[in-house]
DNA sequence: ACCCTCCTTGGTCGAATGCCCAAGGCGACT
DNA sequence: AGTCGCCTTGGGCATTCGACCAAGGAGGGT
């Protein structure tokens, strides 16, 4: 088949993978070309080949991050029936996560990315919208109050312990989501 | 009588300051000693006169700011006399802020920062610690059930918002302060 | 008046940067 | 078999980087 532009493909998403790896090594405006090249085993001409720039190349690579982590949370949360069970998908799908592993890394590098170029700000705007979108969404049917503002602090605080555990130790995770549960089941004395 | 070593704190302040700006203006490792220079109106030569290295000047920029910071949390804890208050109090002071805001990206960036600098991870988790420490300290005088683990998702609450605001828009900060209150008035309906 | 210490200057070093380009390769079509 | 188009190579360009250093103030203490 056609083999030049399929091998093309290939190596721009060798590129995307190794822009994702080397962003949460070495931060944002750290990545260059020629390392970029080397992690990915192709020549430095090539990056400048697949994209305009770096910034694109890294944008992409963060945007792209963001869309797959935003599909899944879909099928994750349509498992829950009731609201705590929301909480706990939610929860438990993060608690194998250090804070400093790759994806919460790479999530921060890019919210700060962000605030420098407009592209990548609206891309993981919508995702954040979206994530905030699906989960009031169940919130509210579970009789969630206020779901909408439930959403986003679940979200924020979802963020927020990530980075907090990448700096130093706190609670255990079900220490947290017992915490979290009376945000969604208020009236209710959390069950520990 | 000014004298050279009185003058050479000055410049030293003006770096530590420069720092910080450049830091949100440009990203942690987009900070170079030319920019340092300029924006604090010396030469170029002094960044290294004065400090190891760049790395070690924006380290010690960011360790400054944490502890200013962590300074002003006492006090403003220290005023609320119900658990409600806290967490009005808390809020109060973060509402003005926009997420975007040069306090809250400088902090972002040293959190980042900090998860490839061992020494600026341990200044600024003592920070975080300090904070939560106080925080449940003031909520377990309130009756708050659990305080640690809820001052710590407080804390994680507060830089989640911050981190989620500099993206895109969301519900208004007394919506999600309403959601918080949960957190800390178990059991009763938020008035809204 | 003299040193002595500290601060300051402006330039230089090798290395690394982003981006570019002429030349070559290689399979798919006619 | 020959042409075409895309991919790939490796080097080159101007620029900037962090770090360094010799030389020059400038004031305090003696």
């Amino acid at each position: 088949m056609v083999t030049a532009a399929q091998r093309g493909q290939e190596v721009r998403q060798r590129l995307l993978r190794a822009a994702a790896e080397l962003i949460v090594e070495r931060g944002w405006t750290a990545v260059t070309t020629r390392v970029l090249a080397q992690r990915a085993g192709v020549a430095p001409g090539l990056v400048h080949y697949h994209f305009t720039s770096v910034q694109a190349l890294l944008v992409e690579a963060a945007v792209d991050a963001a869309r797959s982590l935003a599909a899944q949370t879909g099928p994750v949360l349509a498992g829950a029936h009731t609201a705590s069970e929301v909480l706990t998908a939610l929860w438990g799908s993060l608690d194998t996560v250090s804070g400093t592993d790759p994806t919460s890394v790479l999530f921060v590098e890019a919210y700060l990315a962000a605030t420098r170029d407009e592209r990548l700000r609206q891309a993981l705007g919508e995702a954040i919208g979206l994530f905030r979108g699906q989960l009031a969404e169940r919130l509210a049917a579970h009789a969630v109050p206020d779901p909408e503002a439930t959403a986003a602090v679940l979200a924020a605080a979802i963020d927020g312990v990530l980075l907090h555990r990448a700096l130093v130790a706190g609670p255990s995770g079900d220490a947290l989501a017992a915490v979290l549960r009376r945000l969604v089941t208020p009236g209710s004395e959390d069950a520990r």
